[in-house]
DNA sequence: TAACAAACAGAAATCGTTTCTATTTGACCA
DNA sequence: TGGTCAAATAGAAACGATTTCTGTTTGTTA
C-alpha cells in the first residue's frame, strides 16, 4: 500500500481527509493509461468499492483537477477526460476525431502564450488548453469517417 | 440589404437555402463585437423575427460552424460561443475567468502543431483549440474572485 | 473513545442540447 | 406567375451530463 500512503500525503497537503473514496479515485487514475470520463471512473470505482455515487466522483474529480493532481481536458463531443499528470508534466493532447484516441504532444507554447497575453493585454495568465483535433496516423490511412464531430 | 446579399451568396456556395433564420442569424453574428451563446443569439433573433426556435438556431449554428462561416470557441463553463469570422482569420482566445469577457490573441503556433504532430505522432492536424484562461486587466486589479470557475 | 466537521449516498433537479413530427417555406420549373 | 417538392422550421418532448439537496456516515483530532 505503498501508494495509497503517497496519495494520502498529497491529501494532506491540500487539507483534504484521506477518505476511501478519494483514494481509490487516485489509484484508479494512476493506473490509467490513458483518458477516462467521470462515467467511466465510476463503473470502475464500483468493482472495487461496495457503494460510490456519481455526484461523488464528480467532486472528487473536480476537487483533485483544482489543486492540479489531475487535468482536466475538453473532448470535442463535450465529455470531459481526465488523468493523471502527477509527475507527467504539463503537456498537450492530440485526438483523432475518427477514432477519439488521445495522445500526448510534448509541445507547449506557454512562454510564447505569457508574453503575448502580458503584452498585449496586459492580463494574467492563470491556465491554457491546448487541443489539436486530426487524424491519427492509422486513421488518416483509412477512408471516410472526417466528420466525425 | 447589402449584407443580406452577400450573406446569401455565400450560403448558396455552401448549397444552403438562404432564409429568413439563416440571413438573420447572420446578420446578428456579423454585428457582433464579442462574443454570443446560442441562448443570447435566440433571445436577439426573437426580436427581429415573429418566431424562432432555439433548436432552429442550433442547428444553423451548427452549420455555420461545420463551414467555416463562423468558429465555435470553448467556455470553461462550457456553453459554447461563437463569432462571426468572415475576414478575421485564424486566431485564439483569452478568456478571463472572472469577467467572463473573452479577448483575441494575435498568437498562433499552428506551424510548430503541425510539426510536432507530422513528426511525432504521423498524424495529420484537422484544427485546434487553443484558449487561454487567466484575469484580464481591470479583474487582475481587483481582489478575489479567482476561482470563479 | 467522543465529538464534530467533512464527506458521502441516493434521489431529484437542472440545464444545455438534440430529436421527433407535423407544418411551412424557398427554389426551381412549367 | 403559380405549382411542386424537398429542405427548413416550430414546438413539444426527450436526452444526458452534471449539480444540488438532505439525511446519514466517516475520518480526524483531542
Amino acid at each position: 500500500m505503498n501508494n495509497n500512503e503517497s496519495f494520502a500525503e498529497i491529501l494532506k497537503g491540500l487539507q483534504l481527509k484521506a477518505t476511501t473514496r478519494r483514494l481509490a479515485v487516485l489509484s484508479i487514475l494512476s493506473g490509467e493509461q490513458a483518458y477516462a470520463s467521470p462515467e467511466e471512473i465510476w463503473k470502475k470505482l464500483k468493482r472495487k468499492l461496495n457503494t460510490i455515487g456519481l455526484p461523488t466522483v464528480y467532486r472528487i474529480l473536480e476537487e483533485l483537477s483544482d489543486n492540479g493532481v489531475i487535468t482536466k481536458i475538453i473532448h470535442p463531443s463535450r465529455q470531459l477526460y481526465y488523468y493523471y499528470c502527477g509527475n507527467a508534466g504539463h503537456h498537450h493532447h492530440f485526438i483523432c476525431v475518427s477514432c477519439r484516441k488521445v495522445e500526448d504532444l510534448n509541445f507547449c507554447a506557454s512562454r510564447e502564450i505569457e508574453n503575448e497575453v502580458s503584452r498585449n493585454l496586459k492580463g494574467r495568465v492563470l491556465s491554457h488548453i491546448l487541443q489539436i483535433n486530426g487524424l491519427c496516423e492509422p486513421c488518416s490511412r483509412k477512408k471516410g469517417a472526417i466528420n466525425a464531430f
